[in-house]
DNA sequence: GGGTGATCATGA
DNA sequence: TCATGATCACCC
């Protein structure tokens, strides 16, 4: 199909919306298989053949389509199921590109987004919401270019098969092809004999979760944007962190009198801390920029001598049902946490000083995990994984508990391991995790050791 | 003091 | 009500 305008274009989406995908194939059969859902809509919704063009799919108006799933949450709620994959990279010709004229940049100069919800039980009958004509020039622009630019950085130094998705804010460098295939099917990269995996730019969906929020609800969001303007990355991390480490070395006591909090621990939680420190007022938004790049904000009491957490820090809820499924560290649910990270140290002098005249602000940092760092952590998932794939042990040991006993179990603890380790987090004992069937456990979580924790904070606090 | 399972407290 | 961030409290 061929548009003449972009209203007419738009006028075509909109008479899609609330269509599924058997009533657009008219009887037609409908074809199973990975991204089949995708094709039968850019077929038979906007007469699209199968592509693999370099040229926009709406060429005379030079605008892209992409079809992008949302899956229903376990609370009921509609949210982007995976990643949107731009454009494969080609290591050789990437470092001779400039990002105004890159294969990337093109695919992303202007795109109309189709969401539709994937039906799990028959996805036949997954439906088209809504749509968004989305323009890189009215959007993050900066952010996303310097993405590419660090991606084009890395191989041009001979460092492809470092790339990792999570190094990334919002154009990842993502994995792409089988995910057993063999070495000797990966590409050569410039200036290293080493082959690196194939990867393709693919927009995160912490990005694309923003974007589809915004059709939902445009005024959902605050943004930094609104506050001071930023030209990439390092100044917007920049832009946070000078306005909280401002705080450095001041008592929360101070910090909550300024800006008119009240005292208690209560309106002391994180979001609060950072939405004050920014200059937000007013209601509870979600901050923008915080949800597109993924950055999950943490407050970290901690010995004022030598930076050293009271406590590990907690991850939600992983069902041991779930990772036992899942083989790959990559596509696990506990790598999706791993984006990024703000941690805002509260420094004092013993765990038990409960006056906030007497807790003060340390050195926030901003933390993405290094591909090194990812390694580690990728063996340590594994090696948790195993444990719980051959069956988490479980030993009732006597102890002056409500029950008289506590349980002990031999996953990999915090002397175990160097970054992370696995503990309860239920409600109480009796909060057991029934997606595991091979022992009767509490529900676990992941949690990030105290060292790997004392470590960020110091290695940023020269 | 550090490691670990258990539990509190809060807000959506 | 429940998931989650945060912390407690027991043991070594």
């Amino acid at each position: 199909m061929i548009f003449s305008s972009k209203s007419k274009l738009e006028q075509h989406v909109i008479n899609l919306k609330g269509k599924t995908v058997n009533s657009l194939l008219g009887g037609k059969e409908f074809d199973k298989g990975k991204g089949a859902i995708g094709q039968i809509i850019e077929r038979e919704g906007f007469g699209m053949a199968n592509n693999n063009e370099a040229r926009p799919d709406f060429d005379n108006l030079g605008i892209e389509l992409k079809i992008l799933p949302l899956k229903r949450t376990a609370k009921n709620d509609l949210t982007v199921k995976e990643r949107t994959k731009i454009c494969s990279i080609n290591y050789v010709k990437l470092i001779d590109e400039h990002w105004d004229h890159s294969h990337a940049k093109n695919k992303l100069q202007e795109i109309l987004f189709v969401f539709y919800e994937y039906n799990k039980v028959d996805p036949s009958n997954s439906t088209i919401i809504d749509y968004l004509f989305f323009q890189l020039e009215n959007s993050d622009e900066p952010l996303i270019r310097s993405d590419w630019e660090r991606t084009r950085g890395l191989v041009e130094k001979g460092l492809a098969h470092e790339l990792s998705e999570s190094q990334n804010v919002i154009l990842a460098a993502s994995r792409s092809g089988a995910g057993g295939l063999s070495e000797d099917k990966w590409d050569v990269q410039p200036n290293n004999s080493q082959k690196a995996r194939k990867r393709a730019f693919s927009l995160k969906p912490s990005f694309t979760k923003v974007l589809w929020n915004e059709v939902r609800d445009p005024n959902g969001y605050d943004t930094i944007l609104s506050l001071q303007k930023y030209k990439d990355y390092k100044e917007l991390e920049n832009i946070i962190l000078e306005r909280i480490n401002k705080w450095q070395g001041k008592s929360l006591a101070d910090f909550a009198e300024y800006h008119g909090l009240e005292g208690g621990s209560s309106k002391n939680s994180s979001a609060t801390i950072v939405r004050a420190a920014l200059g937000f007022k007013g209601k509870q938004k979600k901050i923008k920029e915080f949800e597109q790049l993924g950055l999950t904000v943490k407050t970290t009491p901690c010995r004022s001598s030598d930076l050293y957490p009271f406590e590990a820090m907690s991850f939600p809820f992983q069902p041991l049902g779930e990772i036992q499924e899942e083989d790959r560290f990559d596509e696990s649910q506990f790598y999706t946490y791993l984006q990024g990270f703000l941690f805002i140290p509260l420094l004092r002098d013993s765990r038990e000083e409960k006056d906030l005249w007497n807790v003060y602000f340390g050195k926030a940092v901003i933390w993405r995990p290094t591909h090194k760092e990812l390694v580690s952590i990728q063996m340590e998932w594994e090696s948790i994984n195993q444990t719980i794939k051959e069956g988490v042990i479980l030993t009732r040991k006597p102890a002056r508990t409500r029950k008289g006993y506590i349980m002990l179990n031999n996953l990999p603890g915090e002397k175990d391991t160097n970054y992370i380790h696995m503990r309860p987090h239920g409600r109480d004992s009796d909060d057991i995790d029934e997606s595991y069937e091979k022992a009767t456990i509490t529900k676990q979580c992941f949690w990030f050791n105290k060292k790997l924790i004392q470590n960020i904070l110091k290695s940023k606090t020269v």
